[in-house]
DNA sequence: CACCAACGCTTGCGTTTTGCAAGTATGGCA
DNA sequence: TGCCATACTTGCAAAACGCAAGCGTTGGTG
C-alpha cells in the first residue's frame, strides 16, 4: 500500500485509522466481505449511507488498494467492486470489532458471515 | 453499556463504529492500554490531538463506560483516566488493527505493548 | 503563606466533512 | 428508440474538526 498522504505518526494503529477511521468505511468493507459488490447493494444496507459519502469512500478504498473495480463477466456487464487480498485481510479486524460490539453493546445481533466461496 | 443515542442498525460493527468510529478515540484507548492516564500524557502522544477533541472524546469514553476518572492515590492528587473492564476488552480490537497496519502499511512500527501489571 | 508555573480544560473562529435532496449521465432491456 | 434502474455528481445547510488563545485550579517553591 502506497501512502502518499499525511501520516500522523508511524504507529500502525494511527496509520490504519487514517485510512479506516470513520463511521462508514468499515461498513462498506463488511458488505464486501458479505459478498455485496454493487453500488446499489451498499446503498441498500440498513445504515443508509448517503450516496456522496459512498462514492467518496469507494474511491478511497480503491486508491488505498483495499478494493478494486471489476466487471463480473458471468452476469450483466455492470461494473462492481470487490476486495483485494489486502482488503480481505481486514476480516480479522471486522471480526474483533463485531465481537466487541456483541459482547458490550446491547441490542446488537450477529450478521457478519464470511462469504462462502 | 447503555445506548440511549441513535443507532444506525443492530449490526455490531455499525454500533461499535457509532462509538469508536473516528480518527482519535482508539488512539486514546491505545494510550490507556499503554498505561498513560493523564490528560497531559494524551496531549503528548505523537499524533498531537487538539485539546478540545481530547476533552470531548474522554467525555464520550466515560459516558460509554469504556473509561473512568479516578485519582491515583499513591502519587500526586491529580485526577486521571483509566479503562474499565469494557475498555480493557478493546485490546483485541487494537491488536488486530495494529497487526493489519503493520502488515499492510509501509513505514509503520510496532509500539503497542500491554501494560504490565 | 504568597507566588508561579504546570495542568486540565473551555472558548472562538475559520475550514473541512457530513447529511440530505435533487439532478445528470450511462447501461441494459423491450 | 424509449424507458427505467443504476451509478454517480452537485449544491447547500449543519455539524465536526483544527488551531490558538484564554482561564480556573493544583501543586510545588521560596
Amino acid at each position: 500500500m502506497n501512502n502518499t498522504q499525511h501520516k500522523r505518526s508511524c504507529c500502525p494503529v494511527a496509520c490504519t485509522l487514517d485510512i479506516l477511521g470513520d463511521k462508514w468505511t468499515l461498513l462498506i468493507v463488511r458488505d464486501m466481505l458479505l459478498g455485496r459488490c454493487y453500488y446499489k447493494d451498499f446503498c441498500q444496507s440498513p445504515e443508509k449511507i448517503a450516496t456522496n459519502i459512498l462514492a467518496d469512500r469507494l474511491g478511497k478504498l480503491v486508491e488505498h488498494g483495499i478494493a478494486e473495480k471489476w466487471i463480473p463477466d458471468n452476469v450483466s456487464g455492470r461494473e462492481a467492486y470487490r476486495l483485494t487480498a489486502t482488503g480481505q485481510s481486514l476480516k480479522t479486524v471486522l471480526e474483533s470489532v463485531a465481537q466487541w460490539g456483541l459482547n458490550n453493546i446491547k441490542g446488537t445481533e450477529a450478521r457478519l458471515k464470511a462469504k462462502s466461496k
